[in-house]
DNA sequence: GGCTCATTGTTCGTACACGAATGATCGGCG
DNA sequence: CGCCGATCATTCGTGTACGAACAATGAGCC
Protein backbone atom coordinates (compact mmCIF):
# COMPACT_ATOMS: atom_id res chain seq x y z
CA UNK A 1 0.00 0.00 0.00
CA UNK A 2 2.77 2.54 0.91
CA UNK A 3 5.37 1.21 -1.79
CA UNK A 4 3.99 4.50 -3.02
CA UNK A 5 6.24 6.69 -1.48
CA UNK A 6 9.14 5.13 -2.71
CA UNK A 7 8.54 5.66 -5.75
CA UNK A 8 7.99 9.28 -5.58
CA UNK A 9 10.87 9.48 -3.67
CA UNK A 10 12.90 8.92 -6.62
CA UNK A 11 11.19 10.93 -9.30
CA UNK A 12 9.35 13.75 -7.53
CA UNK A 13 7.71 14.57 -10.76
CA UNK A 14 3.85 15.75 -10.63
CA UNK A 15 2.60 12.04 -10.70
CA UNK A 16 2.36 13.03 -7.03
CA UNK A 17 -0.56 15.30 -6.98
CA UNK A 18 -2.93 12.14 -5.51
CA UNK A 19 -6.49 12.79 -5.66
CA UNK A 20 -7.39 11.19 -2.51
CA UNK A 21 -4.97 13.34 -0.31
CA UNK A 22 -5.64 16.17 -1.49
CA UNK A 23 -7.73 18.38 1.55
CA UNK A 24 -10.40 19.58 -0.76
CA UNK A 25 -11.47 15.89 -2.06
CA UNK A 26 -11.18 14.78 1.77
CA UNK A 27 -12.98 17.72 2.87
CA UNK A 28 -16.38 16.84 0.33
CA UNK A 29 -16.20 13.11 0.79
CA UNK A 30 -16.12 14.22 5.19
CA UNK A 31 -19.30 16.50 3.78
CA UNK A 32 -20.94 13.78 2.44
CA UNK A 33 -20.59 11.21 5.18
CA UNK A 34 -21.83 14.16 7.55
CA UNK A 35 -24.60 14.72 5.15
CA UNK A 36 -25.90 10.86 5.40
CA UNK A 37 -25.44 10.87 9.49
CA UNK A 38 -27.08 13.62 9.77
CA UNK A 39 -29.92 12.08 6.94
CA UNK A 40 -30.02 9.22 8.78
CA UNK A 41 -30.20 10.42 12.36
CA UNK A 42 -32.39 13.29 12.25
CA UNK A 43 -35.80 13.35 13.62
CA UNK A 44 -37.35 15.00 11.01
CA UNK A 45 -36.85 12.83 7.94
CA UNK A 46 -37.46 16.65 5.67
CA UNK A 47 -34.97 18.17 7.79
CA UNK A 48 -32.17 18.67 5.69
CA UNK A 49 -28.94 20.29 7.63
CA UNK A 50 -29.19 24.53 6.09
CA UNK A 51 -32.55 24.19 7.64
CA UNK A 52 -31.55 22.82 10.52
CA UNK A 53 -28.97 26.09 11.18
CA UNK A 54 -31.38 28.07 10.33
CA UNK A 55 -33.93 26.80 12.79
CA UNK A 56 -31.13 26.41 15.43
CA UNK A 57 -29.99 30.33 14.52
CA UNK A 58 -33.49 31.98 15.05
CA UNK A 59 -33.52 30.14 18.39
CA UNK A 60 -30.78 31.73 19.96
CA UNK A 61 -31.95 34.91 18.39
CA UNK A 62 -35.35 35.60 18.61
CA UNK A 63 -35.45 37.55 15.17
CA UNK A 64 -33.53 38.83 12.41
CA UNK A 65 -34.00 39.72 9.06
CA UNK A 66 -32.82 37.31 5.75
CA UNK A 67 -30.27 38.50 5.27
CA UNK A 68 -28.05 38.82 8.68
CA UNK A 69 -29.31 35.25 9.10
CA UNK A 70 -28.05 34.18 5.91
CA UNK A 71 -24.52 35.82 7.11
CA UNK A 72 -25.06 34.03 10.15
CA UNK A 73 -25.07 30.86 8.75
CA UNK A 74 -22.60 31.13 6.20
CA UNK A 75 -25.44 31.12 3.50
CA UNK A 76 -25.81 32.88 0.28
CA UNK A 77 -28.40 35.37 -0.01
CA UNK A 78 -30.20 33.77 -2.94
CA UNK A 79 -29.80 30.81 -0.99
CA UNK A 80 -31.87 31.40 1.78
CA UNK A 81 -34.69 32.13 -0.78
CA UNK A 82 -35.39 28.35 -1.01
CA UNK A 83 -34.60 27.55 2.37
CA UNK A 84 -36.81 30.24 3.95
CA UNK A 85 -39.25 29.43 1.46
CA UNK A 86 -39.52 25.93 2.49
CA UNK A 87 -39.67 26.85 6.16
CA UNK A 88 -41.99 29.05 5.91
CA UNK A 89 -44.30 26.52 3.61
CA UNK A 90 -43.84 24.11 6.31
CA UNK A 91 -45.05 26.83 8.91
CA UNK A 92 -42.05 26.60 11.02
CA UNK A 93 -40.91 30.05 10.96
CA UNK A 94 -42.65 33.30 10.26
CA UNK A 95 -41.96 36.32 8.47
CA UNK A 96 -43.25 40.23 8.87
CA UNK A 97 -41.82 43.42 7.64
CA UNK A 98 -39.46 45.77 10.28
CA UNK A 99 -41.45 48.55 10.99
CA UNK A 100 -38.07 50.46 11.16
CA UNK A 101 -36.48 49.62 8.18
CA UNK A 102 -38.90 48.92 4.91
CA UNK A 103 -36.44 46.94 3.06
CA UNK A 104 -36.29 44.36 5.99
CA UNK A 105 -38.25 40.96 6.05
CA UNK A 106 -38.14 40.08 9.99
CA UNK A 107 -37.97 36.46 10.79
CA UNK A 108 -39.21 34.23 13.58
CA UNK A 109 -39.61 30.85 15.04
CA UNK A 110 -43.69 29.39 15.08
CA UNK A 111 -44.69 27.29 17.99
CA UNK A 112 -43.96 24.45 15.57
CA UNK A 113 -40.68 25.84 14.91
CA UNK A 114 -39.86 25.91 18.38
CA UNK A 115 -40.87 22.46 18.82
CA UNK A 116 -38.94 20.65 15.83
CA UNK A 117 -35.80 22.72 17.02
CA UNK A 118 -35.91 20.89 20.61
CA UNK A 119 -36.22 17.63 19.19
CA UNK A 120 -33.92 18.15 16.27
CA UNK A 121 -30.96 19.76 18.37
CA UNK A 122 -31.02 16.45 20.86
CA UNK A 123 -30.66 14.38 17.26
CA UNK A 124 -27.75 17.17 16.29
CA UNK A 125 -25.87 16.73 19.64
CA UNK A 126 -25.70 12.22 18.76
CA UNK A 127 -24.92 13.30 15.15
CA UNK A 128 -22.07 15.32 15.82
CA UNK A 129 -20.97 12.42 18.53
CA UNK A 130 -21.16 10.06 15.73
CA UNK A 131 -19.35 11.84 12.59
CA UNK A 132 -16.28 12.53 15.25
CA UNK A 133 -16.72 8.73 16.49
CA UNK A 134 -13.39 7.54 14.11
CA UNK A 135 -11.23 9.93 16.23
CA UNK A 136 -10.29 9.61 20.24
CA UNK A 137 -11.67 12.43 22.67
CA UNK A 138 -7.92 14.10 22.18
CA UNK A 139 -8.03 13.73 18.26
CA UNK A 140 -11.71 15.53 18.38
CA UNK A 141 -10.55 18.30 20.63
CA UNK A 142 -7.59 19.03 18.22
CA UNK A 143 -9.23 18.53 14.75
CA UNK A 144 -12.44 20.34 15.80
CA UNK A 145 -9.14 23.37 16.81
CA UNK A 146 -8.02 22.82 12.97
CA UNK A 147 -10.96 22.98 11.14
CA UNK A 148 -12.14 25.36 13.09
CA UNK A 149 -9.01 27.44 11.59
CA UNK A 150 -9.42 26.32 8.29
CA UNK A 151 -13.25 27.27 8.24
CA UNK A 152 -12.12 31.34 8.67
CA UNK B 1 -36.79 23.05 32.83
CA UNK B 2 -35.58 19.47 32.78
CA UNK B 3 -33.16 17.13 34.23
CA UNK B 4 -30.80 18.39 31.47
CA UNK B 5 -30.54 21.85 32.80
CA UNK B 6 -30.10 20.63 35.84
CA UNK B 7 -26.86 19.02 34.69
CA UNK B 8 -25.27 21.56 33.10
CA UNK B 9 -26.41 24.26 35.55
CA UNK B 10 -24.30 21.77 38.29
CA UNK B 11 -21.62 20.92 35.70
CA UNK B 12 -21.18 24.60 35.00
CA UNK B 13 -21.13 24.10 31.06
CA UNK B 14 -22.63 25.72 27.90
CA UNK B 15 -25.98 24.41 27.87
CA UNK B 16 -26.57 25.51 24.15
CA UNK B 17 -26.14 23.77 20.67
CA UNK B 18 -23.90 26.34 19.39
CA UNK B 19 -23.95 25.92 15.89
CA UNK B 20 -20.34 27.45 15.22
CA UNK B 21 -18.81 24.36 17.28
CA UNK B 22 -20.68 21.78 15.12
CA UNK B 23 -18.48 19.18 12.75
CA UNK B 24 -21.06 19.47 10.14
CA UNK B 25 -20.83 23.35 9.89
CA UNK B 26 -17.23 23.49 10.66
CA UNK B 27 -17.06 21.53 7.36
CA UNK B 28 -19.22 22.87 4.90
CA UNK B 29 -17.81 26.19 6.39
CA UNK B 30 -14.03 25.24 5.37
CA UNK B 31 -15.40 23.27 2.46
CA UNK B 32 -16.73 26.63 1.27
CA UNK B 33 -13.37 28.94 2.14
CA UNK B 34 -11.59 26.32 -0.58
CA UNK B 35 -13.79 25.89 -2.95
CA UNK B 36 -13.90 30.03 -3.06
CA UNK B 37 -9.68 29.50 -3.08
CA UNK B 38 -10.07 26.85 -5.89
CA UNK B 39 -11.99 29.17 -7.97
CA UNK B 40 -9.58 32.11 -7.18
CA UNK B 41 -6.33 30.01 -8.32
CA UNK B 42 -7.75 27.81 -10.89
CA UNK B 43 -6.16 28.84 -14.45
CA UNK B 44 -9.04 28.03 -16.32
CA UNK B 45 -12.08 29.59 -15.20
CA UNK B 46 -14.69 27.41 -16.19
CA UNK B 47 -13.49 24.18 -14.10
CA UNK B 48 -15.23 23.40 -11.00
CA UNK B 49 -13.41 21.62 -8.46
CA UNK B 50 -15.67 18.02 -9.33
CA UNK B 51 -14.63 18.22 -13.09
CA UNK B 52 -11.07 19.04 -12.16
CA UNK B 53 -11.09 16.14 -9.97
CA UNK B 54 -12.83 13.78 -13.08
CA UNK B 55 -10.32 14.90 -15.14
CA UNK B 56 -7.09 14.14 -12.28
CA UNK B 57 -8.34 10.54 -12.23
CA UNK B 58 -8.70 10.03 -15.61
CA UNK B 59 -5.61 11.13 -15.98
CA UNK B 60 -4.10 8.53 -13.30
CA UNK B 61 -6.27 5.80 -14.96
CA UNK B 62 -6.45 6.28 -18.64
CA UNK B 63 -9.76 5.06 -19.09
CA UNK B 64 -12.91 4.11 -17.48
CA UNK B 65 -16.46 3.91 -17.76
CA UNK B 66 -18.80 6.35 -16.27
CA UNK B 67 -19.86 4.62 -12.78
CA UNK B 68 -16.74 3.51 -12.61
CA UNK B 69 -15.26 7.05 -12.59
CA UNK B 70 -18.08 8.34 -10.21
CA UNK B 71 -17.10 5.52 -7.18
CA UNK B 72 -13.64 6.57 -7.68
CA UNK B 73 -14.31 10.13 -7.40
CA UNK B 74 -17.80 9.84 -4.54
CA UNK B 75 -19.56 11.14 -7.07
CA UNK B 76 -23.48 10.10 -7.94
CA UNK B 77 -24.04 8.50 -11.13
CA UNK B 78 -26.55 10.99 -11.42
CA UNK B 79 -24.32 13.57 -10.74
CA UNK B 80 -21.82 12.49 -13.26
CA UNK B 81 -24.16 13.04 -15.78
CA UNK B 82 -24.15 16.57 -15.75
CA UNK B 83 -20.39 16.89 -15.10
CA UNK B 84 -19.14 14.21 -18.04
CA UNK B 85 -21.79 16.63 -20.12
CA UNK B 86 -20.17 19.28 -19.39
CA UNK B 87 -16.20 18.42 -20.12
CA UNK B 88 -17.97 16.84 -23.30
CA UNK B 89 -19.17 20.06 -24.31
CA UNK B 90 -16.09 21.49 -23.98
CA UNK B 91 -13.55 18.77 -25.93
CA UNK B 92 -11.57 17.91 -22.88
CA UNK B 93 -13.02 14.10 -22.87
CA UNK B 94 -14.35 11.83 -25.25
CA UNK B 95 -16.55 8.96 -25.09
CA UNK B 96 -17.04 5.65 -26.65
CA UNK B 97 -19.36 2.54 -25.93
CA UNK B 98 -17.39 -0.52 -24.27
CA UNK B 99 -16.97 -3.43 -27.16
CA UNK B 100 -16.78 -6.05 -24.36
CA UNK B 101 -20.13 -4.39 -22.49
CA UNK B 102 -23.00 -2.45 -24.27
CA UNK B 103 -24.32 -1.18 -21.63
CA UNK B 104 -21.11 1.16 -20.84
CA UNK B 105 -19.50 3.93 -22.21
CA UNK B 106 -15.50 4.53 -21.64
CA UNK B 107 -14.11 7.57 -20.95
CA UNK B 108 -10.66 8.92 -21.47
CA UNK B 109 -9.37 12.31 -21.90
CA UNK B 110 -8.53 14.56 -25.50
CA UNK B 111 -5.34 15.99 -25.82
CA UNK B 112 -7.05 19.63 -24.75
CA UNK B 113 -7.90 17.31 -21.39
CA UNK B 114 -4.49 16.16 -21.31
CA UNK B 115 -3.16 19.98 -21.47
CA UNK B 116 -5.30 21.32 -19.28
CA UNK B 117 -4.84 18.67 -16.30
CA UNK B 118 -1.22 19.04 -15.89
CA UNK B 119 -1.67 23.41 -15.76
CA UNK B 120 -4.36 22.52 -13.72
CA UNK B 121 -2.62 20.25 -11.33
CA UNK B 122 0.27 22.60 -10.76
CA UNK B 123 -2.80 25.22 -9.38
CA UNK B 124 -3.83 22.01 -7.37
CA UNK B 125 -0.78 22.12 -5.80
CA UNK B 126 -0.75 25.82 -4.46
CA UNK B 127 -4.66 25.67 -3.79
CA UNK B 128 -3.82 22.70 -1.25
CA UNK B 129 -1.14 24.77 0.50
CA UNK B 130 -3.22 27.78 0.44
CA UNK B 131 -6.18 25.86 1.94
CA UNK B 132 -4.00 24.41 4.88
CA UNK B 133 -1.97 27.62 5.23
CA UNK B 134 -3.63 28.45 8.91
CA UNK B 135 -2.08 25.28 10.28
CA UNK B 136 1.56 24.64 11.09
CA UNK B 137 3.19 21.57 9.25
CA UNK B 138 2.95 19.18 11.79
CA UNK B 139 -0.88 20.52 12.61
CA UNK B 140 -1.29 19.96 8.81
CA UNK B 141 -0.29 16.39 8.66
CA UNK B 142 -2.60 15.31 12.08
CA UNK B 143 -5.08 17.29 10.26
CA UNK B 144 -5.11 15.25 7.29
CA UNK B 145 -4.49 12.22 9.08
CA UNK B 146 -7.97 12.67 10.82
CA UNK B 147 -9.81 14.52 7.87
CA UNK B 148 -8.91 10.94 6.17
CA UNK B 149 -10.22 8.70 8.80
CA UNK B 150 -13.66 11.35 8.93
CA UNK B 151 -14.31 10.71 5.64
CA UNK B 152 -14.91 6.84 5.63
C1' DG C 1 -33.81 68.97 -0.01
C1' DG C 2 -30.91 66.37 -3.63
C1' DC C 3 -26.86 63.22 -4.36
C1' DT C 4 -24.28 59.10 -3.94
C1' DC C 5 -23.44 54.68 -2.16
C1' DA C 6 -24.57 50.63 0.54
C1' DT C 7 -27.96 47.28 1.92
C1' DT C 8 -32.10 44.28 1.40
C1' DG C 9 -34.72 41.03 -0.84
C1' DT C 10 -35.61 38.92 -5.34
C1' DT C 11 -34.94 36.46 -9.75
C1' DC C 12 -32.14 34.05 -13.29
C1' DG C 13 -28.65 30.89 -14.76
C1' DT C 14 -25.29 27.37 -13.82
C1' DA C 15 -23.39 23.58 -11.18
C1' DC C 16 -23.27 20.07 -7.64
C1' DA C 17 -25.76 16.23 -4.74
C1' DC C 18 -28.63 12.44 -4.25
C1' DG C 19 -33.01 9.47 -3.96
C1' DA C 20 -35.93 7.09 -7.01
C1' DA C 21 -37.41 5.14 -11.14
C1' DT C 22 -36.55 3.21 -15.91
C1' DG C 23 -34.82 0.45 -19.90
C1' DA C 24 -30.93 -2.02 -21.69
C1' DT C 25 -27.64 -5.30 -20.79
C1' DC C 26 -24.76 -8.62 -18.29
C1' DG C 27 -23.86 -12.65 -15.34
C1' DG C 28 -25.01 -16.73 -13.04
C1' DC C 29 -27.79 -20.61 -11.99
C1' DG C 30 -30.72 -24.25 -13.03
C1' DC D 1 -31.73 -22.51 -23.17
C1' DG D 2 -34.68 -19.26 -20.08
C1' DC D 3 -35.06 -16.72 -15.96
C1' DC D 4 -33.40 -13.42 -12.28
C1' DG D 5 -30.81 -10.38 -9.88
C1' DA D 6 -27.13 -7.01 -10.49
C1' DT D 7 -25.05 -3.28 -13.07
C1' DC D 8 -24.94 0.70 -16.36
C1' DA D 9 -26.50 4.91 -18.12
C1' DT D 10 -30.22 8.03 -18.04
C1' DT D 11 -34.00 10.97 -16.38
C1' DC D 12 -36.88 13.43 -12.93
C1' DG D 13 -37.54 15.95 -8.76
C1' DT D 14 -35.83 18.42 -4.76
C1' DG D 15 -32.37 20.98 -2.38
C1' DT D 16 -28.10 23.38 -1.74
C1' DA D 17 -24.52 26.87 -3.59
C1' DC D 18 -23.25 31.19 -5.69
C1' DG D 19 -22.38 34.92 -9.30
C1' DA D 20 -24.90 38.51 -11.53
C1' DA D 21 -28.36 41.70 -12.20
C1' DC D 22 -32.39 44.25 -10.40
C1' DA D 23 -35.75 47.66 -7.85
C1' DA D 24 -36.73 49.59 -3.49
C1' DT D 25 -35.09 51.58 0.46
C1' DG D 26 -31.83 53.59 3.88
C1' DA D 27 -27.75 56.53 5.44
C1' DG D 28 -24.19 59.89 4.99
C1' DC D 29 -22.83 64.08 2.82
C1' DC D 30 -23.34 68.76 1.11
Amino acid sequence: MNDLHARWAAAGSDDDYVLERQVGHLLRRAHQRHAAIFQEMITDGQLTPLQFAALVKLRDLGEVSQNQLGRLIAMDAATMQGVIKRLLARGLISRRPDPDDRRRLILSLTADGHKLVESAVAAGKKITRRTLEPLSASEQRMFMDYLARLAE
